[in-house]
Order: C-alpha cells, then sequence, then structure tokens
DNA sequence: ATGTCATCCAGCGGATGA
C-alpha cells in the first residue's frame, strides 16, 4: 500500500534528452515512466544511465524515427513489443484504406506490468493530412489498439495506456479550433476512435496545468508558441476504472517544456494510492 | 503557424518527419 507515480514523456528523441530525462527522474522520481518517440534502435537506448538511477528498462525501438519506452523501479514483468495486428506502414497500397503490401512494422507500442498494473506506452501515428494514406493508418492502428484494450480488460481491472495519441479529444483541448481547419488531430474520426477507447472502458484522466486554465502537453517549437501558450493536449492517460478511482493528482509538468534543449512536449505526472 | 528541432546519409547540407 501507498503511493505510486506512474508518468508518460514524449521527449523527442532520448539521446537529444539524455540529460534533461536523467536530470528529471531524479528530481521527479517517477516509478514507472512512459516515453515516446525515443528514436533510437534496441541497442541505442541509454539502459546503463537510467539503471543507475533505480530503473528497469524495456525499449521498442527501430532507429532514426519513433520508438516507444517502459522505465520501471517496481518491477517490469511480462513485457510485450508491439501488439498483434499491427497494420504498419509503407509498401504498395492494396485498394482498401489503411492497408498495404508488405508493410514494415513501427515501434509505436510496449506494454510490461508494473507494480501490479498493466501499462501501455504508445506513440501513435501522426496522420499527416486527412487526405493521406498516413491518416487511414492511424484510425486503422487505434482500431486495433482499441481490440487489444478490450482484451486487457478482461485480464485485469489494472490498466494503464498513456501516452503521444496525436488527437486533442476536444476542440478545449487546442489553442484555437479555427486554426485547426482541415488538419489532422482534430477531425471526427479521429475523436471518434478516442471514444471508442472510452465506450470499451477506459478514462481519460485529464491533467491539470500548472499554470493557466489550458491542459496542453504539446506546443511546437516555433514561434514562441509555447509562451503564447499556443498548445494542444495530445498526450493523453487513459486508465482502467479502478486506476482512475484511484488517482490522487495528475499534472502537466510545464517546467520540463522550458529552458535550453526541452523537448516540445511536457510530461503527464499521475500519482496513485494503490 | 510553418518563425524549430532531430535524424540520416553521405558528407558539412538537403531531405524527411513532426
Amino acid at each position: 500500500m501507498g503511493r505510486v507515480r506512474l508518468a508518460t514523456w514524449n521527449v523527442n528523441s532520448v539521446k537529444a534528452r539524455l540529460p534533461r530525462l536523467l536530470d528529471w527522474l531524479e528530481t521527479t522520481g517517477p516509478d514507472v515512466l512512459c516515453l515516446q518517440e525515443t528514436k533510437v534502435g534496441a541497442d541505442g537506448f541509454p539502459t546503463e544511465e537510467v539503471a543507475a538511477l533505480g530503473y528497469a528498462v524495456a525499449a521498442h525501438g527501430e532507429g532514426r524515427w519513433n520508438g516507444v519506452a517502459l522505465l520501471s523501479r517496481v518491477g517490469l514483468d511480462d513485457v510485450v513489443r508491439g501488439f498483434e495486428g499491427d497494420p504498419g506502414w509503407g509498401g504498395e497500397p492494396t485498394g482498401e484504406e489503411g492497408l498495404f503490401e508488405s508493410p514494415r512494422i513501427e515501434a509505436r507500442a510496449v506494454s510490461a506490468t508494473c507494480g501490479g498494473v498493466r501499462v501501455w506506452s504508445v506513440y501513435v501515428p501522426n496522420g499527416r493530412t486527412p487526405e493521406s494514406a498516413h491518416y487511414t493508418y492511424k484510425l486503422r492502428w487505434l482500431d486495433v489498439l482499441r481490440s487489444h484494450m478490450v482484451d486487457e480488460l478482461t485480464r485485469t481491472d489494472q490498466l494503464v495506456v498513456c501516452g503521444d495519441f496525436n488527437v486533442a479529444p476536444t476542440d478545449a483541448d487546442v489553442f484555437d479550433p479555427a486554426a485547426f481547419a482541415g488538419a489532422t488531430h482534430v477531425t471526427a474520426p479521429e475523436r471518434e476512435a478516442l471514444a471508442a477507447l472510452l465506450a470499451a472502458g477506459l478514462r481519460d484522466v485529464v491533467p491539470a496545468p500548472m499554470k493557466g486554465p489550458n491542459p496542453f502537453t504539446y506546443w511546437d517549437y516555433r514561434a514562441g508558441m509555447f509562451h503564447q501558450d499556443k498548445g494542444m493536449r495530445i498526450d493523453l492517460f487513459y486508465a482502467s476504472p479502478a486506476i482512475a478511482a484511484a488517482v490522487k493528482t495528475a499534472t502537466i509538468d510545464r517546467e520540463a517544456r522550458k529552458g535550453k534543449g526541452p523537448s516540445d512536449h511536457a510530461p503527464i505526472v499521475v500519482d496513485i494510492d494503490v
């Protein structure tokens, strides 16, 4: 019994962010951290550096793009990299929306059991534009993820799926809905994919901003967007009802978006009583 | 909003992706 601290952070390269990541681990002390956009292959993850702080690592990477990982100091069991039915990306279109001949499976999901909680770290495809094949890939990927959440919930009531979903759930989750006309991240099908995850039995644990009214987790590097708080809530922390009910605090650590060499995303930190 | 950043390959800059 006690407090468990779970967190998720799109670091936009674990190598480029390593000094900041190590600092943040020391000061914040999450028990479990989900990482996205690590951008390193299997042998490139700084395993020893985080092990020195007491964390076991389950990394799933492919090199230049994507890449996810789980760090835990409360156990790391039954690690699964990727998931059955991942549609993959690339190759020749088959004619069926979002499906390709000989696609390459990308490193976008890793799951493990940490201190009794089943935890998934996910990096949902961006979608690029609503007309793009990448967009149909995104929707298909989210639907297969949903089917796995249904399965997971039959096995456990202690489930967390968090990460960069690349979808803003509502218009209140972007700085200006008009600025996103015709863009991905805000379309009805993407939001319906999130709604389907909730309908499968998950809860959206909405974190509190440290400052201001907006629960944004991402701000573009360009044009002073962060300083104007022109951001988006696209990093999400979804949890089973039992976990959601045990949440004591959920916060967006916007301090981690400040200063020299930040990621363009801020971490979400969630404390639960177990 | 297109004003930045990270990465790769082939090299010191352009292409790609976000």
